[in-house]
DNA sequence: TTGAAAGCGCTAACAA
DNA sequence: TTGTTAGCGCTTTCAA
């Protein structure tokens, strides 16, 4: 349409004959304009195909209505259900989105990364990258740096930040209770890489059930994967190997669940009659795999659209000037889904 | 630090008794400035922990170094394998990226998403969301009207746009292709949702493969899935009814593909002797399936940086004013994987 | 209800 | 090699 030159508030202004200022009070509703001024300012506007700058409007607003999103692995599934709920509720609550993926798990280059958010001045920033090792470490010199609200997904609990967090250790224990409910009494865990700290809170969660229950834990009982199918299958080579008793399996996810059942297959035994086994996550497909997977469902979906309206929170209370913010730790209770692989015999 | 009031070039170029054009030039690396200098306004660039303001150098530029990008149904495991390429090259490039997930498939809102785009000036857009029904219908009307070098994902060629496409018709050939090779002579098909336009182009393949081998392609040889397990077994299930003399199928995805390999399972067919089978996308997990199953995988991750890249090759033509823009219609070749679900006999 | 002036933080163009 | 001037497009005073 036109010529390129970008259509400004000027030409709007000139062609309605009005100031710019007024034009600025239409396109922000403000009451102080007639209405008569308003509807011929809006005509021009359309005819004009006119479109505000957002980015003149957050220079001189010192406010962008965008948040910082940070991701790491969205090529798995669960990063991108997060993001799903981030979107979902970013746009409801009139916000965008700047996302920065990380190429690594490890922390190498943050400082950089928070400099770029800062740059672009966004409002608040999500930290939706699982935290590995010391991949958190970098908060304790960084973060009094950072004047930008910042909200962290699923992570340790420390009081200096916000936090959204599935409660995986309870969902460990409920998977494990339900397996001892069944009468197994030497249930054995796959966990996840154990410098995730979702994997070991899955561990402890296993730990603590079968403590509470009177098991002792022994070293023979676990063994260690990295989530994938692959690993799994590794993982239960070798722990059948070892712990030739077991009865009931808690499996770190899907992804090696389903090797778990195919494995297990192969070698005969009955599942879930031989080998009761539930996974984690509850992927859709895990209700299509032979025998359909028991498994504690996580709402990644939740987590994000919490996440955000958390945070949004964040950044109005910091409009207020508001500086008394508590950082809170919220917690998510995933939910058991019982299918046929942890059946009653 | 320090007092929230921001640092800004000003407060860098007195602190360093220079101009802020000086600072602006060190900012920029730019050869005019005396080595000496750009030293001392470093230091107290690092010192006073300054941050330049992306925002105002987007203004003053007219360019933001940011892409949009426009996904849909990014809890879907192909759509973020896409989203993970486009965020690595961009990273690459030194472009930042806007982020709007779609939250329908329908085309309802396209026109306030492109204008939000083009308020914030990104500098160019990525519509990776997928082709269903009519909703491309928007581009004849709203294409003109707008300024933004745009790249399109898997969508059906048009002379009007650049494209960057998986060539699933292809993909689909070799799947049936190699069924043929087999021997099989009976070769069915589940198909994804015929609104979109990927299920349509693998459905095309399919018959193009069976009528060139001089097959006919008959009403009863194919079911109609919507990608998910569910729907593969509802699918196959009417399929193995209405052709019974099956003994190879060609299933639109891998998700459905799974519960292909279960139902088949539980009928007591074998596979790959009572029927061979073959998915398509390659998701990781096809590999543990029960038998591993035989897949056309296809590259998204590559999709997301052929896609970065060639928006990026628009940007910067356009920057040199060079409007003769040949729209292109890319293409990635998938690639075939033989497992066991449909070895040689 | 409207407008004028100043400024948000930076860069481009020109001068020195 | 450095500085000056004039914007980029909008909003926030303050005044009319």
């Amino acid at each position: 349409m036109m010529d390129k030159n970008k259509i400004t508030i000027y030409d709007v202004a000139k062609q309605a004959g009005v100031s710019r200022q007024t034009v600025s009070r239409v396109l922000n509703n403000r009451p102080d304009v007639s209405e008569e001024t308003r509807k011929r300012v809006q005509e021009i506007m359309e005819g004009l195909n006119y479109h505000p700058s957002a980015i003149a409007r957050s220079l001189s607003r010192q406010k962008s209505n965008i948040l910082g999103v940070v991701t790491a692995g969205l090529k798995y599934i669960g990063p991108s259900r997060t993001l799903n709920g981030i979107t979902g509720k970013a746009e409801e609550l009139g916000y965008g989105l700047l996302l920065k993926e990380l190429a690594t798990f490890s922390a190498n280059n943050v400082h950089p990364l928070l400099g770029w958010f800062q740059s672009h001045q966004v409002d608040g920033i999500i930290w939706a990258a699982p935290e590995i090792e010391d991949n958190r470490n970098w908060l304790g010199d960084l973060l009094p740096e950072i004047d930008i609200p910042i909200i962290f997904l699923t992570m340790e609990k420390r009081e200096d930040v916000s936090i959204v967090a599935i409660d995986n250790y309870l969902g460990a224990r409920m998977a494990t209770e339900h397996l001892i409910s069944l009468g197994r009494k030497n249930i054995g865990h796959i966990t996840g890489p154990l410098d995730w700290w979702e994997a070991r809170q899955r561990k402890l969660g296993w730990e603590a059930a079968l403590t509470d229950a009177g098991f002792k834990i022994l070293e023979h009982m676990w063994a260690e994967g990295n989530w994938s199918s692959r690993s799994g299958q590794t993982a239960f080579t070798e722990l059948v190997e070892k712990f030739p008793g077991m009865d009931g399996l808690f499996v770190g996810n899907d992804q090696m669940a389903l090797s778990v059942l195919r494995t297990a297959f192969e070698q005969g035994r009955k599942i879930p009659d031989d080998l009761a086994v539930i996974g984690f996550d509850g992927i859709p497909e895990s209700e299509f795999y032979c025998p359909p997977l028991s498994t504690v469902n996580q709402n990644q979906d939740e987590l994000g659209c919490i996440a955000v309206e958390e945070l949004v929170r964040l950044v109005e209370k910091k409009l207020m000037a508001d500086d008394v913010v508590e950082p809170k730790y919220i917690t998510i209770r995933p939910e058991l889904i019982i299918r046929q692989s942890s059946q009653k015999p």
